[in-house]
Formats: structure tokens, sequence, C-alpha cells
DNA sequence: TTGTGTTTTATTGCCTCC
DNA sequence: GGAGGCAATAAAACACAA
């Protein structure tokens, strides 16, 4: 007998757990040595032997009364039981039955060795889609904290550059003349809604284009009929937003904000009460002539 | 040697499938 | 209803530190 026999003792209507009971009053006998070797403390077989030593383990058993008390497998059957179980983790009947004919084995002992070879590789399997998800997570978790800090950063950009705006640091250096407008609110007064000008009348013709605060600041030429460049071209272009201006003849320095014009000379044939009234529509635009 | 933790073997009850 | 799988669990076997 072996190991099996057991469940011979404990087949039928025994409750769940009996075998507590049942094994308990085997216990004493076992332990008395009656059946087992008195030695046999002093002949642990190892855990997972080599191959190499299944004589050693053989003559083990050999000495052992084998169907007495709980056993392990020798070296062998489980080496034989793993290949099988590579190849298919699953034992049919026929399998079963030639395997516990080649290994010496009771089916229901293969079926149980199966059974349990597949809880410690769903176990192992678990534990490493466990490390493969923790991974994921911690490397998801990893990018999530850069694409913050960047955003943080990107942010402080934004706030930094628009207070750089507010203040009006703007600077144009272009056709001999420097205009810091922060710096010259005396020489400036508001013309008209969205519109600011000098309160000089230059010679020289100079389009500034402003963006403060996201809205585009325009400036062109003031009146006098002669054509006008507007940004010098060698000029900073950063004040070029893309926006037209319109010259104007009678309003001296009135400019508009009209999308979709485009005018880098000025012919003085414009009309300006169409750029008049487009300015004044623009409420949150300024326009700045500038000129020397 | 002994206490403790881990691994292996085995049982039990429940569930699904045929 | 029987066979087989699975989860939960018991208990023996084993490893190892103190």
């Amino acid at each position: 007998m072996n190991p099996a026999g057991n469940r011979f003792f404990l087949s039928g209507d025994a409750p769940r757990r009996s075998n507590m009971l049942v094994l308990g009053s085997l216990d004493p006998i076992f332990r008395s040595g009656s059946l087992m070797g008195m030695d046999e403390s002093s002949k642990r077989r190892p855990f997972f032997s080599s191959p190499d030593e299944l004589m050693i383990e053989e003559e083990y058993y050999d000495e052992q009364s084998p169907d007495q008390k709980k056993r392990r497998l020798t070296s062998e059957q489980v080496y034989l039981l793993e290949k099988s179980f590579e190849e298919e983790n699953k034992l049919e009947p026929e399998r079963k039955t030639q395997l516990a004919k080649k290994l010496g084995l009771q089916p229901r002992q293969v079926a149980v060795w199966f059974q349990n070879r597949r809880a410690r590789w769903k176990t192992k399997q678990l534990e490493k889609d466990y490390d493969l998800l923790k991974a994921s997570y911690d490397s998801l978790l990893s990018n999530y904290h850069a694409i913050v800090k960047d955003k943080e950063k990107l942010k402080s950009e934004v706030v930094s550059l628009t207070e750089k705006l507010q203040t009006k640091e703007w600077e144009r250096v272009g056709g001999g003349i420097e205009l810091v407008v922060s710096q010259k609110p005396d020489s400036l007064i508001p013309y008209a809604s969205g519109a600011v000008m000098v309160d000089d009348d230059p010679d020289g013709m100079l389009g500034v284009h402003v963006n403060v605060k996201g809205e585009d600041y325009l400036s062109s030429p003031g009146s006098g009929g002669g054509g006008s460049d507007v940004v010098d071209e060698d000029g900073p272009h950063i004040m070029d937003s893309g926006h037209s201006y319109f010259a104007v003849n009678d309003y001296h320095g009135c400019m508009g904000h009209v999308e979709g014009v485009q005018s880098e000379v000025d012919d003085g044939q414009d009309n300006f009460s169409e750029v008049f009234a487009a300015a004044e529509q623009q409420q949150n635009t300024l326009g700045l002539w500038v000129w020397s």
C-alpha cells in the first residue's frame, strides 16, 4: 500500500475534515514506531534531490514500511511527472493509468499530484502576472509624474511670459529708433477706442505691432499721403502677428485691427471710416502708431 | 535539539460537464 | 448521477536558524 491507502480508510460518508479524527486514531500507531522505522527521523530524504541520488533514495524507501504514512515521491517519480506535466497539464484517464503503472503509484496519487501541480503553477502564474502588472503600473506612474512636472514647468513659463507682456517690456529696434512703450507713457496718448498714438508728427513712418495679453496692438504710420513702410523687414519680428494696418489721411495715427487685410505700403486710399469702425469694434485691441 | 516556517501529499466538499 | 476539476485545508516531510 501507499499513502493513498488513507483514502481507503476515509472513503464513504466520512464528514469533511474527518481525516483528522481517523488519522488521529492511527497516529499513536505511526508515532509509536511499530509500523515505521524507529530511526526514520535520521534518514530524512533531501527535499528535491537530483537523479544521481536516486539509488540512495530508493534504498531509503525500500527500507520503509510502504503503506503506513504519507510519503514523498521519489525524485525519479517527480521528474517523470514533471515531464508529463510539461507536455500536458491535464490528465486523461488513459495517461493517468499509464503513468501510475510506470511510476508504481496509484492512479489516484497521479491525479492528486497533477491537481496539486496545477495549483502550484497557477500560484506562480499569478505572481508573474502581478510582477508584470506592477512593473507596468510603476512605469505609467513614472510617466505621469514626468508629465505633471512638465505641465507645471510650462505653466510657470506661461505666467512668466504673461507678466512680461503685462508690464509691456517689449522693445522694438529698427528704423533708427528704439521704443520701450512702458518707459514713455507721456509720449503716448490714447487716440481712439483701441488705438494709441504718439503725439508728435513724425516724418518717418514705422508700424509697431505689439501683443499684450494675447491681443494685437497695432501701429502704423501717421497721416500724410506718402506711402510708408510698416515694420522694418530687418527689424525684430516679434511684433508681427500677421495682422494688417491702415494708414489714414484725415485721422492722424488712427488704425484699425482688421483681419484678413494686407497692406504693406500705405497708399492713402483706404477708407478710413471702415477702418475706424473696425478699430472701435475691437474693444480689446489697442493700436499703437510709432514713427520717427 | 527544537521551534518555526515552507513544501508536498492527500482529503473534502462543491461545482460543472456529459 | 458519475467523473473530474478546483479551492480550501490538514498533516507529514523537510529546511533551517538559534
